[in-house]
DNA sequence: GTCTATATATTGATAGAC
DNA sequence: GTCTATCAATATATAGAC
């Protein structure tokens, strides 16, 4: 039964992932994210120096999460197909976002509002879906600049949809943003085939 | 110099509306709050027997500002101009978003977030402008369910730019997004001018 | 390396003096 | 009606036994 490093970090870090999204970033104790990592709660304190550095460990995580998330979506479409099917497995999870937020919007709010030094790590949390939607429209001909603007405004509407069904406790608003967005992909993708 | 009732529980709930605005609802504690307000500690349990009672009194502070703030959007206006004016408005303060985010979608989230007894308080916050938008489109001719629907992700597409200019610290975002809903109000206006 | 026991500050809330 | 003194619970964090 020997165990080498213990994985009572990284135990932790999911316990944290999972609480932080549930109740928020200062909803939930060390002690409450201790007793869910089965740990004791003063030994956090020996693989976390503060609280500040499991938050930096849970938005590692995170990054880390979307980064490879975003790469498994459709890989053998064209990019357009891999835009719609990423909005579409976001509208297939609305009673989630419905039920309990979308943990990105809700971790980048906290981190914002929690002053130096976590403020910064904001912009690092949704960087990955950012910088993904504005490959595939630069991949879609796209103008660079752009394929940037265009990526910030999408996502902030399909954020925006993400809050407003958590808030109504109604997953409906989600269907009609994402076919909204579906429809200004398929709009952007038009005049760029008459570039070629 | 003689005050008849005190205004000390007026002083409490403006002095939480804005910290809560900059901190969240859990941020700041019943003694920061107090301080703010010039009133001894202890007596705020004197004015709200407790915390939850205090954060009741700023939500019904934001309905009722919000309900008469919406009421004076360009009164004199064709409800599609009003339409345009509320988000030119929120076009104006783009760098206030950027810099502290928006007071309305965070306090909902916060609300759903802490859990019964005050989670149903959250759909109520943003009620009055839903409410506004929907008459509006509904002025405009827009059938009614329509209207419900489209001023549930016309509100959802402007709060997701506040949350994204918020993350990113940066106002640029809000500026598109508010011209991309003001041409959909456009289009929504052009059909119902068939039906008279 | 791991965990227990504890220190210290702050939380929401109460009792009762003025 | 107003404010002071204080409570019990819980927060983060540390020192040191095992």
């Amino acid at each position: 039964m020997a165990r080498g490093p213990s994985d009572k970090k990284e135990r932790l870090v999911r316990a944290a992932v999972e609480r932080f999204h549930r109740d928020g970033l200062n909803g939930p104790s060390i002690a409450d994210i201790a007793r869910d990592a089965d740990v004791p709660v003063g030994n956090v304190f020996y693989h976390f120096r503060a609280r500040d550095d499991l938050v930096r460990a849970v938005v590692d995580h995170w990054v880390e999460r979307m980064r490879s998330s975003m790469g498994s979506v459709l890989p053998e479409g064209t990019p357009e197909q891999r835009l719609k099917a990423f909005l579409d497995a976001a509208a297939k999870r609305a009673d989630v976002y419905a039920a309990v937020g979308c943990p990105l919007v809700a971790l980048a709010r906290d981190l914002r509002q929690s002053g130096q030094p976590l403020a910064p790590l904001a912009a690092a949390v949704i960087r990955p879906q950012l910088d993904w939607i504005g490959s595939m429209l630069s991949a879609m001909g796209v103008r660079k600049t752009e394929a940037v603007r265009a990526a910030r405004t999408m996502l902030a509407t399909l954020q925006g949809s993400f809050q407003m069904a958590f808030a109504l406790g109604d997953p409906n608003v989600i269907r009609p943003t994402v076919e909204g967005l579906k429809t200004q992909i398929a709009a952007l993708a038009r005049p760029a085939a008459t570039n070629r």
